[in-house]
DNA sequence: TTTTTAATGAGACTCATTCTCATTATATGT
DNA sequence: ACATATAATGAGAATGAGTCTCATTAAAAA
């Protein structure tokens, strides 16, 4: 309910039509916290015979994530993975090479430094990518 | 000569044959500092008269990254960029929205709160990825 | 309701990268 | 040196994520 209005203020601001294809995009992001991709959703949809295109999924997907619903991430294997903003604040990604598993995280003094170190150069932050790559701790 | 021994190195610890397209490759990356994609790299051997194929510019650049001789950014756009790691210590970048200009920084700070952060995790740092997607300050 | 115009779907297309496999070249053993 | 085994290469086909086209469908304005 709140989300659908949500969705729905953000199309309307947009001057986009409020359609059940956007409409099933925007739950199917927001009903997991999982870090997703277009195809992934794609079928998820289409097994709840949701109908929709590939194409639909796409563009949608650009509308959520050029209006901050969506966070859009690029894991390094030519995909890219989506994940909600619903009372999600910003964050970054910790890759496990081992088993894949994603931790999110979140530094306060990391933030500011960065911040800084742009200022220093001459610029502004518009947004950052923050990805470390890890290993389990063996002892 | 010294880093044509560097490959010759790289290679025999790898089991693998010196050939005259694994040095053009090598060579064509070390003369430039810059970001360079793989196409471009193609290109430019062809031109010079190399004898060499799209797919042993990429299978020659993946040993350089595997090897750390090279290192590869992903710029969000599809395409990945190659520069040398060649007397070229380790640094990050920033990336102008405006302009496309890519500026390296380095922050020994940065350098040692993701250490930190990673290891409370429970994991060691193998590498990271931190770009910083900027836009000129204006007064 | 009717009308206008945006949104959708199917599949063609793009573009970076990877794969295949017949041919070529390296390096090892003699 | 020379033959031989086998790794590397090249040309182009294949892949795969994402984008585009355009005829059809459906919002929503009138």
């Amino acid at each position: 309910m709140g989300s659908k209005s949500l969705l729905k203020n953000v199309l309307r601001k947009e001057g986009l039509r409020y359609t059940f294809q956007r409409q099933a995009v925007w739950n199917e992001l927001e009903s997991s916290a999982d870090h997703r991709d277009a195809e992934d959703i794609y079928l998820r949809l289409r097994q709840k015979k949701i109908r929709i295109s590939r194409a639909t999924v796409y563009r949608t997907i650009d509308i959520l994530v050029k209006n901050n619903l969506v966070r859009k991430m690029e894991i390094g294997d030519g995909r890219a993975l989506y994940e909600a903003r619903i009372g999600n604040e910003h964050h970054d990604h910790m890759i496990c090479l081992d088993t894949g598993t994603i931790t999110e995280f979140y530094n306060e003094d990391l933030e500011q430094l960065q911040e800084k170190i742009v200022i220093e150069h001459g610029y502004v932050l518009v947004r950052h990518v923050h990805q470390l790559f890890v290993r389990p701790l063996k002892k």
